[in-house]
DNA sequence: ATGTCC
């Protein structure tokens, strides 16, 4: 069991176990957080998880950990780890079973006074225009060659179609598609889970979000980002639905297979893992870049879906109703990135599991209007409390392997929030806060309670202490759509 | 997160 006496502090916002802490342990965990939020998480297994990811064969460098960390499968949500050819390996575990999981945020120059008399009209339209819930099919049915469509061209196949401009497609991450998807690799149960999905919600944590930009931090950000104080924005936050769960389970299941047959020791079979350029690795890396691009097609559908129920609620009263992209991210992924560590570039494969990436002004990943700012990060905060937009800096190139947090993360679990919080009281004191609600279940939005998220705004304080993001302009709910 | 157990 890992304590507080067992990290050294570096910071008032950064911590290290050093990589003689425990036997196993092949780098050392660099953990961002203040006193108080370490305390919090120390109360459950992430801080554990992250010393033994730190014994994965070929790591990089340490394994880093956000503020916003909790305890998942095998690997902490809020953990980053990067590998290295020859020895690195790929692990489901690291990457988590929602593959691009992810936010998009698009923002309008609509004020709220105006829009305010017609927001349960447009709360109404978002819920009729974007399904949501578990199971739930949306009203696309994927023939075999559209799907592997997807799976290759990500948001390309959502433009191809007519509901993504060039735009959209430039502002998100790796431009909405990752390369190499192999669909070949993708199980029949996986597609057969995918083909009905594709423009849906989806549940848990998951939401649309109507919220007006409230403060701003970096006006030459904000205006590079369209992000017009006291106007009414939207994001969404989803990922490859049963598409992606199903890649994973898959995975988790065949690499015990491969752990074996390298002769791989690990602490907890939940890290299951391959060699990056073994056959189980290869094949896994292939499928999972396919659900990342379904995830990214998902997002850009219900995003055109969105501007259609704006325009269903708004149009006629409201001027300017239209939504633009400003960017979206991916919290969910292993990629194969550069980075300088001890001084060299390195190839690397960047796992982020509740992390977001978050490159610095001048990243040539980024889109030129972003070239100045940084990267956006997006961080949804709990429902009803507020989310944030970051920027990358130079500092987590070096410190983070250019990541950040990627929410408030939780503090208790699910099942702890349907114990002890009624859906129906938080969905009146939501409403009594003037935020507007449609949840597909009372159970299902105890889950999501503030009062089980760490509070964001610490978390944001944290990671700009710390000087991997900084602060760009803060958004206030207003309604907000749930499965 | 998830057709929350094929």
């Amino acid at each position: 069991m890992v304590t507080i006496h067992d990290l050294t502090p570096v910071s008032e916002f950064e911590w290290e176990i050093p990589a003689d802490a425990r036997k196993g342990m092949r780098v050392g965990v660099r953990l961002f957080a203040t006193r108080r939020l370490l305390e919090a998480v120390l109360k459950d297994n992430a801080v554990q998880q992250a010393v033994n990811a730190a014994s994965l064969p070929g790591l990089a460098g340490p394994v880093v950990v956000m503020p916003d960390m909790h305890q998942g499968y095998g690997f902490p949500i809020g953990g980053v780890a990067a590998t290295a050819l020859p020895d690195g390996v790929i692990s489901p575990g690291g990457i988590g079973y929602d593959i691009n999981c992810g936010v998009r945020l698009m923002a309008s120059a609509v004020p709220l006074e105006a829009a305010q008399p017609y927001l349960e009209r447009l709360v109404t339209a978002l819920d009729q225009h974007c399904p949501s819930g578990v199971g739930t099919a949306g009203s696309l049915r994927l023939s075999d060659a559209d799907l592997e469509k997807v799976c290759r061209l990500g948001a390309g196949w959502a433009q191809q179609r007519g509901w993504a401009t060039e735009m959209d497609l430039r502002r998100c991450e790796d431009g909405g598609c990752l390369p190499e998807a192999d669909p070949a690799s993708v199980s029949p149960r996986a597609r057969e889970r995918g083909r009905t999905q594709l423009g849906t919600l989806g549940a848990g944590n998951h939401f649309i979000e109507v919220g007006v930009v409230e403060d701003v931090y970096d006006l030459e950000a904000a205006q590079a980002m369209g992000l017009e104080p006291g106007c009414l924005t939207l994001m969404i936050h989803c990922g490859s639905r049963g598409f992606g769960h199903q890649i994973c389970t898959d995975a988790v299941q065949s690499l015990q297979g491969a752990v074996r047959r390298y002769g791989i020791s690990i602490p907890d079979r939940e890290l299951v893992c391959a060699p990056l350029d073994s056959p189980e690795g290869r094949a896994y890396l292939g499928a999972m870049r396919s659900a990342a691009n379904y995830a990214f097609a998902n997002r850009q559908i219900l995003a055109h879906q969105a501007r259609l129920a704006f325009e269903a609620a708004l149009a006629g009263v409201v001027r300017n109703f239209h939504l633009h992209l400003v960017y979206d991210i991916t919290h969910n992924i292993a990629k194969l990135e550069t980075h300088t560590l001890n001084g060299r570039a390195q190839r690397v494969c960047v796992h982020r599991k509740g992390a977001t990436r978050a490159f610095g002004p001048g990243s040539p990943d980024l889109p030129p209007e972003y070239a100045h700012t940084g990267q956006p990060v997006l961080v949804p905060g709990s429902m009803g409390t507020g989310s944030w937009v970051l920027a990358g800096t130079a500092e987590s190139m070096e410190r983070s392997y250019a990541s950040s947090c990627h929410g408030a993360g939780r503090v208790f679990s699910r099942s702890q929030a349907k114990r002890e919080i009624r859906g129906e009281a938080l969905l009146r004191a939501l409403e009594k806060q003037g935020i507007q609600v449609r949840a597909g279940s009372m159970g299902g939005l105890a889950e999501e309670a503030p009062q089980a998220y760490k509070d964001v705004d610490e978390v944001v304080r944290t990671v700009c202490g710390a000087g991997i993001t900084r602060k760009v302009a803060r958004l206030r709910p207003v309604a907000v759509v749930k499965g």
